[in-house]
RNA sequence: GCCGCCUUAGCUCAGUCGGCCAGAGCGACGCACUCGUAAUGCGUAGGUCGUCGGUUCGAUUCCGACAGGCGGCUCCA
């Protein structure tokens, strides 16, 4: 018999008797390498945290999504301290892990250099190489405030403790809501202090076990997220698990880079931002046009037979069209200034809803009618800030696949069903294929206006809609327009990136403030549901999610070369003219590639432009009556009989292929 | 809008510690070559070094403003 006191746990599911006093790290027979933490009841910490009676202990491993996040922040604290050893002056933000990395804020005269990355990145190395124990230590509220007297930042969160979730994205991580804690790095011979942070924890057990780690850029960010405040440097960083799990993360961004729409665009000859226009206005060249155009074909025709109507709208109107829909109270920050003619103001239209309001207002409306679905490529000027426009994704000019379905309240949710399967149809035809939803709802801000309950009445309906589509539904509380909820679709591409692609948005408000109407089958007049939908969101964003999606090489139904013939030497320019006009007969765009390059020139070339189809032709081919095929992909299929090449290619693109 | 960085030929980039005619590769154009699955050779043209202003005997180079771009912040289709 033991004197020792015992405590009775839950260990990885099993029940276990140790002693008192023993850690999670103990208790887990952790190596602290690979699992560098524990979940304890579910919260997470320290391996030397030590148990109590009744205490359920997990591991947590540093490949898993704990498990990096505890590695990302520990290594922001190597960051932070090896930034206060080179520069005593600067003063500690806050410094949290996120997706794929962490980052850390600092308030200091200068802004960094890359230079001085390089000389951070260093220094980090030198105290990874330490092993510098981290070491935990309550404090009270009032020790804190004395021992971080010279860190404003950090005095600032202190004081807005409880609340920190608010205080600003990341600073949760700083002070939880209990008991304040303080992280002490020692030395791990002479346990001497070498860096201390305010910290909730936890963290790895010694810095040596950050396995890889690599700074990535600085840039500046406001302090708690608000231009109001002052902007702090920030510098992001990145760690993982392994050496190679970080080579192929920075894989993966170069891979992201090469995929980048603006460089393909120009490369592949699609569209371009001439300076003349100013920022955020793209011009398509006609090969982007051709892709747009066959996006915007297949839409209509989609839309068409779904029951769609299809209307036309103005790109400008007076201002007062615009405080009629609330635009101009709510949104005028988004749009052009107006421009004064004969003594009214006049804006550029930013929405496209307003116009169709018009056209379902230009005469009496019957039940009869409902649901009433206006369609249109309505193109809108939002004044976006300079700072954050980017490529065909945020532009100032573009064009929305905008539709406005008026039907009455009990309609409403069959509607909406109806809707949601038909975009997530419609999506899946231009090749995505992996989509998440989210329903943003209203939040506490008074920007959002309307009857709480018609807001949950939408919300409500917006959701079984949503859950019938077996898809993964996240909450986004707080994100909605502020006339009303949505659902936005996204979709995760080639490379699994997320994009926000449609929007579908009840709208209780814009009926009221036109006086819509329609004549119910009783005689009364009744006020018809809005819903706001586009699915590309709008059509240069689609383009660009696309074009990053297919890294170019687009589906040869959208591809705007769709084959390329290639002779093996002049004499066969003509034969494969005559194979050319036999697929233009069939509506594939085709080109002959008469120039005097060599013929693997030209193979590079239509391989480089990413044609789906190369077709060459040398005597071989002309004796038999043949074309042999290239693919994109560097396969082969020669001596194909020209009836069946042609039929190969029309029924790819028939087929959306 | 804010912070940092960037802007040299159609594209990608050298270069000038301030000094006579600013370079390369690719692309374009011309000539020769006529070739079986990712670059044939030779030649030619092309730049008021983003714009405007300042400093200087002299500015593509240094300084400032503006425009455009890139990375973030804030915001968003």
């Amino acid at each position: 018999m033991s004197a020792v006191p015992e405590l009775r746990i839950t260990l990885a599911g099993t029940e276990r008797v140790v002693a008192a006093g023993t850690t999670a790290g103990a208790a887990l027979e952790a190596d602290g390498r690979t699992v560098i933490a524990a979940l304890v009841n579910g919260e997470p910490r320290d391996l030397d945290h030590e148990l109590a009676e009744g205490d359920a202990v997990e591991p947590v491993a540093v490949d898993s999504e704990h498990g990096r996040a505890i590695l990302r922040h520990s290594t922001a604290h190597v960051l932070a301290q090896a930034v206060q050893e080179l520069f005593p002056e600067a003063r500690l933000g806050i410094g949290p892990p996120i997706e794929n990395g962490f980052y850390y804020d600092f308030d200091v005269a200068e802004p960094f250099t890359p230079d001085d990355l390089k000389r951070i990145e260093k220094k980090m190395q030198e105290i990874v190489k330490q092993g510098q124990r981290f070491s935990r230590r309550a404090v009270s509220d009032a020790a804190a405030r004395e021992e971080l007297a010279d860190e404003p930042y950090k005095l600032e969160l202190i004081g807005l403790k409880g609340g920190a979730g608010d205080a600003a994205e990341g600073a949760s991580v700083e002070v939880g809501a209990g008991q304040l804690t303080i992280y002490d790095n020692l030395h791990p011979r002479t346990g001497e202090l070498c860096w201390k942070d305010l910290c909730r924890g936890p963290h790895l057990p010694t810095t040596r076990v950050i396995p890889a780690f690599k700074l990535m850029r600085s840039a500046a960010a406001y302090w708690r997220g608000s231009e109001r405040n002052p902007q702090l440097q920030r510098i992001y960083g990145t760690a993982w698990e392994s050496r190679d799990a970080l080579k192929s993360y920075l894989t993966f961004l170069e891979e992201a880079e090469k995929r980048d729409h603006r460089k393909l665009g120009a490369e592949l000859d699609l569209f371009s931002f001439p300076e003349e226009l100013g920022s955020g206005m793209a011009v398509f060249h006609p090969r982007g046009g051709v892709i747009r155009r066959v996006m915007e074909d297949y839409s209509r025709r989609r839309h068409e037979e779904a029951g769609y109507e299809f209307v036309n709208t103005p790109h400008i109107s007076k201002g007062k069209l615009y405080e009629t829909s609330g635009h101009l109270p709510h949104y005028a920050d988004s749009m052009f200034p107006p421009m004064e003619f004969e003594g009214a103001d006049y804006y550029l239209k930013a929405m496209n809803c307003p116009m169709h309001n018009l056209v379902f207002r230009a005469r009496g409306r019957s039940y009869r009618e409902l649901p009433l679905r206006l369609f249109e490529f309505g193109t809108v000027y939002r004044y976006e800030k300079s700072g954050v426009v980017h490529g065909l994704t945020r532009a100032r000019g573009f064009t929305q696949d905008d539709s406005h379905i008026y039907c009455t309240k009990e309609q409403m949710p069959g509607e909406l069903d109806a809707l949601l399967t038909f975009v997530l149809d419609l999506l899946r035809d231009y090749g995505l294929s992996d989509f998440y939803l989210e329903l943003s709802t209203r939040g506490d801000s008074d920007k959002f206006i309307g009857e709480p309950a018609e807001w949950e009445e939408a919300t409500e309906v917006l959701r079984q809609a949503a859950e019938k589509q077996n898809l993964e539904l996240v909450l986004d509380p707080g994100g909605a327009a502020y006339y009303g909820p949505k659902i936005s679709v996204q979709a995760r591409d080639a490379i699994g990136r997320t994009w926000q692609m449609s929007t579908i948005q009840v709208d209780f408000q814009q009926p009221k403030r036109f006086g819509l109407e329609y004549q119910a089958s009783d005689g009364s007049r009744q006020r018809p549901v809005m819903i706001h939908r586009a699915l590309f969101g709008s059509i240069e964003r689609f383009f660009a999610v696309l074009l990053e999606h297919y890294a170019g090489a687009f589906p040869a139904w959208l591809a705007p070369v769709q084959a390329v013939g290639i002779p093996i030497a002049d004499e066969h320019v003509p034969y494969l003219e005559r194979v050319a006009d036999r697929l233009r007969a069939e509506g594939i765009r085709v080109e002959v590639d008469a120039g005097d390059d060599r013929m693997q020139k030209k193979i590079r070339n239509a391989q480089k432009s990413k044609v789906p189809y190369m077709l060459l032709a040398g005597d071989e081919d002309v004796s038999k009556d043949a074309v042999s095929f290239r693919y994109r992909d560097g396969s082969q299929n020669n001596g194909v009989p020209i009836d069946q090449a042609v039929a190969e290619i029309v029924t790819a693109v028939r087929e959306r292929r």
